[in-house]
DNA sequence: TGAGTTAGAATGGCACCACCCGTC
DNA sequence: GACGGGTGGTGCCATTCTAACTCA
């Protein structure tokens, strides 16, 4: 599976999102070996929280993979957190590479804007089925926001992940740890854990219909 | 007055400070006219907030100073809401054309390695009296981070705003309005007003003991 | 039978397991003499042990070794006690001796640490079939550390012995009485022996497998 | 100040007594530069907890010393984490370069059989004012081995501090955590601190009283 | 329309309890 | 067998925020 994190905005929980998708997948997968996370961000985020704790798969920089492309040809699965406000080009050379791309954006009016210009981008390129909008950092209820994002967004037809991440206090301290929330000692974070979770269950049955389109389509063709 | 926003990570209430910055500079000065905010942020955040209300100053494009330099001169008040991750050569240059630099960033634990990158940028130019940290977005009690993020920059010698800017909503609020958080009609927004209000008082004597070093040595010498 | 025990850290455990695997083995063969007890750690520790009191099976140093290299061919069952710190060369002078190498560790997040140099020393000479990390000193419940060094060392692919030796008080009273757990009149002595009569089966258990690589290979094969 | 923790034996909290000590006059002096912690064991674990976390004061390895002296010349307190089992050349080195030294051993039995021949080595050196033994890891009522190993260390006259360090899980997570124990957030890591608080009391009026040897004698020969 | 009240969620501190160990 | 102590898990509570509801 070869999957893209991207967003325009920063600090939205893009390397949290990969981090936790790739170690979702390592989880199911079994293997430590089979899962990659390529961190492309200038920031370096995920390679920090790599750094200071201990995640169950191997993150590399940017330039590993371009020193030893066998790296990302090997994985099972790949995982890349790209880097924060990429132009037409860099959105282009990414979905060439990926099979799906997962946009995470916080419920926020702003984020909003920069979305349309990302969607604009992406159908251009005729890969509208391929990119999937995932809501994080969603405070509880009786927060409106959260609501509020999704329903504008299903408005306008923006494809949406069907689970939000929660605002939770669990990922900071993940980050800071250096692990997934699944691994930390709280019940709390377990919540959290059950987000991504979801999350990466629908991650997998989408790509699983994004291989096989013709067979998806005739199905639910056929069901219609 | 010639302030500079500035910082390495995105959503960390840049746009925001900037603005009620800005605002706050206007309140006192009293004239619309005299305070100017020049956004040079890609995202051109603060320029879309701008247009979606009345805020009681003027935003421009980074464009708009480059077509038309004397409005920049013009202005009593230069806000300037800089680009997201800056260079070093960038900040070289936004520190030549401002007096000071405010640095908001979020009490997590990944920006304090990306700020200590910036101190070092700061430092080689000489500058370490001319920035200060804001803390943003800090959670209410019981969350630890603000206090705890706090205590790390006083630890290792970070110059910080005395007073922390809190996670509200009316910040949002205030965003998809295009107003100052001042002018919601919400009882709790006035709040939020109040600490933009203590940052716009301590900012403004900073930088009157930035512009007089000498008279400022010599009072607090004098005094002695 | 041929058996190291090596660590890299001190205060693990080493002479407490040496002496009572040794003991394992007087009394699974029934005879004193055939077992020898080598103790090559410069603070002979297993040597004061078994002056003080009464062990079942013969102890000397390293140096009557040297002088008498018959000691070790004639005995049936020989455990090295080894020092301390071992460099890379002594762990490859001891893997020639020895079928076998028993490490124990406890349950100390640093151990895992200096575990890990060891390890790589080991592949590099091709005997990663030939080592078992045993777990010694693990506290009761409800701590946590017993548990969580197991799972961190399987899950980085170290080969653990399938029952830990627990923290009990009794170890200590024997190396004070120069004997045995088994040997203390103590009721919960007893549960102190159990601990090293299940790690004694499974290094017997071990040890054969390790003799007969293609009629355990083979046996399994036949079953299938 | 300076200060030399050693033993013979491994595992004795050595690491956590310098590291402790360490924070102990770092909090005392009240700056982080002041206090230097040489760590010159081979197993390098007191640097290894400096790099987990965040220790308030410099942590070096010996050969950073080697190559540049005037660290440990302007560092006002310094605390050398010597190696496991040093020989007496080494011992006398140690001496030479310290004012006092901390000998922290564990109650156990054959602790005390090591303990002497380095009471013989300090005692060639004439220097029997000069050390002083450190009872770690004392297990809590109803265990006995700690009274114990006090009352023998006492009855055969060697010095020991008035203050045990109880065996507290405190100290193992603070390890893990790269920090004093003191920075836990844990109510009962506040006792393990409270242990070296009294332990770095007892050691400054040592120290005091060892550079003003007739000072001290003629005060309390005095009475005054 | 504006002020006060209330419900729901999240975090973090506190108290209590189960469990195990060693000694008397 | 009773007792004291340490550790960690569970449950409870205080506090804060937001949004909806009620009332004047």
């Amino acid at each position: 599976m070869r999957v893209v994190v991207m967003s325009r905005k920063g600090g939205v929980g893009k390397s949290t999102t990969a981090i936790h998708l790739a170690g979702y997948l390592a989880g199911v997968s079994g293997g430590e070996a089979s899962v990659l996370l390529v961190d492309t961000d200038p920031s370096r985020n995920a390679l920090r929280v790599a750094r200071r704790g201990r995640l169950p798969f191997r993150v590399v920089g940017e330039e590993e993979v371009d020193e030893n492309p066998s790296l990302a040809r090997e994985a099972q699965h790949l995982i890349v957190d790209m880097r924060g406000s990429p132009s037409a080009e860099e959105i282009e050379d990414a979905m060439r590479l990926a099979e799906v791309m997962v946009i995470p954006i916080m419920p926020s009016g702003l984020a909003l804007d920069t979305l349309l210009q990302t969607r604009r981008d992406i159908k251009r390129l005729g890969r509208e089925d391929r990119y999937r909008v995932l809501l994080t950092a969603v405070p509880p209820w009786p927060y409106r926001r959260g609501p509020q994002a999704r329903a504008q967004l299903e408005e306008i037809g923006i494809p949406l992940f069907g689970t939000d991440i929660r605002r939770l206090e669990a990922f900071e301290a993940a980050a800071d740890e250096g692990v997934l929330v699944r691994d930390l000692p709280d019940r709390r974070a377990q919540r959290a854990w059950e987000d991504y979770t979801r999350v990466g269950e629908e991650l997998v049955e989408w790509v699983r219909s994004v291989r096989t389109p013709d067979l998806h389509a005739a199905r639910s063709g056929g069901g219609a």
